[in-house]
DNA sequence: TACAAAAGTTAGCTTTGGCTAAATTTTGTA
DNA sequence: TACAAAATTTAGCCAAAGCTAACTTTTGTA
């Protein structure tokens, strides 16, 4: 294979800063996702979302689950009552579309690549919050020319 | 589209949590194997590895490089006496080579894709830390596939 | 309808990985 | 060689996200 020089060690201490500034930023805004993705499909599978049901799909306690929500209604983007079952805001609804969204695609392309069904879906909680828009729109492409072929 | 059902409500609450256990674990062993990957890289570029520079190329400060390097010592990962430079052990090196194996494997499969090789390199930084042994095999697999074809 | 079980919350602890400020050591140069 | 600049370390702070224990509220059923 011939050198196509795409190393880290061909890149700018500043470029490759800017890299893993990004994934320190994509870690902040994981667990606001992952909440309100599941959220979302909690509510459509079951009409409501509930901590409890939240807290088993994460593998996290309780306590957990109800500290994160507080973060998530300082942020707009859930509506609880104490005690009371959740509801998105609008914005919570966009940002939960937005996350389904992205999810699909990748699991969907890893699929497409060969990947089996159920290590896509595993793969992809992790990859789905890396993946920038440019990464993403190929994923897309590939997955939709695939299905044509 | 058919409906291929790979969406997470199709899935057991058990599978979905063990999806999320792996990102928490994988976010454990992150910082470890990105310092490990850059000081190797260091090493090779400049004979040496220094705090000041692996600081400057993680955009992060001094001090935390410096407590960081403390963990890598700990856990037997590198050498440094105090003030110097450091060194990888064999355990380092070896767990460094993987590391930049598979940060390889994933930017060249990307770059195989159509991806830039600007915006592959940045997603690599945190795709890299997410992919399973199987995905992997099937990155690098498509990515001979392209270069023979 | 009373009460036990389930669900939700609060309080408080831990670890991790950032940060700034300040001290120490090394390096390079006048 | 002395000293200023650069590099490294230490101390101490903060926020995020996990946990357990204990408390409150709701739910379901005898």
């Amino acid at each position: 294979m011939t050198d196509t020089n795409e190393n880290a060690l061909s890149r700018s201490p500043d470029e490759q800063a800017s890299g893993f500034e990004a994934v320190r930023t994509a870690h902040q805004s994981e667990m606001v996702e992952d909440y309100v993705e599941l959220i979302a499909e909690l509510i459509q599978l079951n009409g409501a979302a509930r901590p409890v049901e939240i807290a088993e799909r994460l593998g996290v306690t309780q306590p957990t689950v109800s500290k994160n929500l507080n973060r998530l209604k300082r942020e707009g983007l859930i509506l609880q009552e104490p005690y009371r079952s959740i509801r998105l805001t609008e914005e919570g609804r966009e940002l939960a579309e937005a996350c389904r969204q992205r999810h699909r695609i990748v699991v969907d392309f890893l699929v497409a690549l060969g990947v089996s069904q159920e290590v896509a879906e595993y793969d992809a909680e992790g990859i789905e919050h890396h993946v920038s828009e440019e990464t993403l729109a190929v994923f897309h492409a590939f997955t939709k020319e695939r299905a044509k072929g």
